[in-house]
RNA sequence: CGGGGCGUGGCUCAGUAUGGUAGAGCACUCGGUUCGGGACCGAGGGGUCGGAGGUUCAAAUCCUCCCGCCCCGACCA
């Protein structure tokens, strides 16, 4: 009660002093609540009558469909195509892969009965499609003529998590998962980190986010899989998010699914394969990189709306500036900008301001009387509130070079702030201060024992998020055991 | 799943120690004046207090059980 009174005390000062939004706890009070804040308040998601599961809203879709559409771009043009597999997976089936069951199986949920009868056999709602997809491979795959198999499935998948965060980790969640099979062992291993390097350039490219790509120890790799590489971003607070993983998995599913074929030599061989996934959760990772006090910062890429006209009402406004807004808003569509015209008359234009930029819009336009007057517009970037007049001649290249320079910004942004918190130890005191001092990537030699690293995530909650690919040679022996160290490996804390 | 916190109009909360039948601000609706950083005036609508039992003449308030959400830990995308 205290602390509620408090808060509003807080809220208000910081409206006196001129804070723009005041309805969001500040990021640097609560992280955790900043970023549920921005969530409802921006509309992205709200909570649904499921337990552990959430609505995603129209804004919050709209930025998952473009991100779906410029990773199944990215898909396409690698020579995949797209298919889709059942939702309800035999027990029998998901059984068949000893570590994969185990992995799961404790975030499996059941379906039991089909109206009013017991099922003969027990169903899996998916956590994941390897079991169903192996099955049909078998029965697809005859030669090695018939490979590679190069297929993706746009899903909903269900993980019975016990704790649950919005977008970060739902009962139930959107992903793609890219699912293939190769002749030999080199060109699966391949496939693998085409796909990692299509990730990396993806969340880059579109996110603004900066990732680690590397490996993941045995202990943290997915469940029957012969080894993981994954993406690692880091968050506004510090900690780390897997942004995206691939698996080489070997031939442990072929063999288990008996997925077979004949190759070039005429011996029957099991074929080798891969699977990799990104999910809604990347819609979390956007909002902890980017965001700050007043909201959201959408990279224009995935914006729903790139730049939001705000019309100065002022005297016959509807009859001169409203058609002025409503032309430039045509001219910058044309040239291929998504853009919004606000012409509510029950919001006032400060109003509107607020509520754009806790949307995450990148650019506002404001066009009143004196700028048409002077023959400008006014154009405000939602990263750095810079307001920078520019004539309405050439406004849909100005903007266009606006929202890519803004783009690259904040991608910069993200990479400086995971350098200034990204810091090397040597040793065990040194390991455990910085990862207390200022949380972020810590890159520490390790011996690769994996009672190693059990030990450090014990006392310090760090895991390896995971290992560069070409690592360096080890800057020193290992920062927990002291033995010869094998790789310098990043840790860190994560969601 | 363990520890802690919290559930009262859409939102943030007051009211709970001392039971007497629900209030504020914001939001919403209508009318008007406004509008270059969350406008103002006037008139309205809306809650049975997370749920179910119990105690009592009487329960938001006391008791029991259940549910949900948030935070911190063990598991995961």
């Amino acid at each position: 009660m205290c602390n509620a009174v408090r808060e509003r005390g807080q809220k208000l000062m910081a409206a006196k002093q001129g804070a723009f939004v005041t309805e969001i706890t500040p990021r640097s009070e609560d992280f955790s609540r900043w970023y549920t804040d921005v969530i409802r308040r921006a509309e992205l998601a709200d909570y649904s009558p499921v337990k552990g599961s959430m609505v995603i809203r129209p804004y919050g879709y709209a930025i998952w469909e473009l991100m779906q559409a410029e990773l199944d771009r990215r898909f396409k043009a690698t020579g995949h195509v797209n298919a889709y597999f059942p939702l309800f997976i035999p027990e029998s089936l998901l059984r068949k892969e000893a570590a994969h069951v185990e992995g799961f199986a404790p975030q499996v949920a059941w379906v039991t009965r089909g109206g009013d009868e017991d099922l003969e056999e027990r169903l899996v709602v998916r956590p994941t499609s390897e079991a169903i997809i192996g099955t049909m491979y078998a029965k697809w795959v005859q030669s090695w003529r018939d490979l590679p198999i190069l297929i993706n499935q746009w899903a909903n998948v269900v993980r019975w998590e016990k704790v649950t965060r919005l977008f970060l980790r739902t009962t139930e969640f959107l992903w793609q998962e890219g699912h293939t099979a190769h002749e030999t062992e080199a060109e699966a291993e391949a496939e693998a980190l085409r796909m990692l390097g299509v990730y990396k350039e993806f969340v880059e490219q579109e996110l603004a986010m900066p990732v680690l790509d590397g490996r993941k120890t045995d202990s943290e790799k997915f469940a029957g899989a012969v080894h993981t590489y994954s993406i690692e971003a880091l968050m506004g607070d510090g900690r780390a998010l897997q942004a995206g993983t691939s698996h080489h998995l070997g031939q442990n599913f072929a063999k288990v699914f008996d997925i077979k074929f004949q190759a070039r030599d005429k011996s029957v061989q099991f074929v080798w394969q891969t699977s990799w996934g990104m999910t809604t959760r990347l819609i979390g990772g956007v909002i902890m990189v980017h965001g700050d006090d007043s909201g959201l910062i959408l990279p224009p890429r995935i914006a729903p709306h790139q730049v939001v006209v705000v019309p100065i009402p002022r005297g016959n406004w509807r009859e001169t500036v409203l058609p002025r807004a409503q032309a430039i808003a045509d001219e910058l569509r044309t040239a291929g900008t998504r853009v919004l015209v606000d012409d509510r008359e029950e919001y006032s234009p400060g109003w509107k301001f607020a509520e754009w930029e806790l949307r995450g819009v990148p650019l506002r336009l404001e066009i009143g009387p004196r700028d048409i007057e002077r023959g400008q517009v006014v154009l405000v970037r939602r990263d750095t509130r810079e307001k920078l007049p520019a004539p309405m001649d050439g406004l849909p290249e100005r903007v266009r070079a606006l929202l890519a320079t803004l783009q690259e910004d904040l991608f910069e942004r993200a990479r400086r702030f995971r350098d200034e918190r990204t810091q090397r130890a040597a040793t065990r005191d040194a390991f455990r201060e910085l990862l207390e001092g200022r949380p972020g990537f810590v890159i520490a030699p390790w011996c690769g024992a994996a009672d190693c690293e059990a030990r450090i995530k014990a006392d310090t909650q760090a895991t390896i998020r995971n290992i560069p690919l070409d690592p360096p040679s080890p800057s020193g022996p290992c920062v927990e055991c002291g033995a010869g160290g094998q790789v310098d490996a990043w840790f860190a804390k994560s969601y």
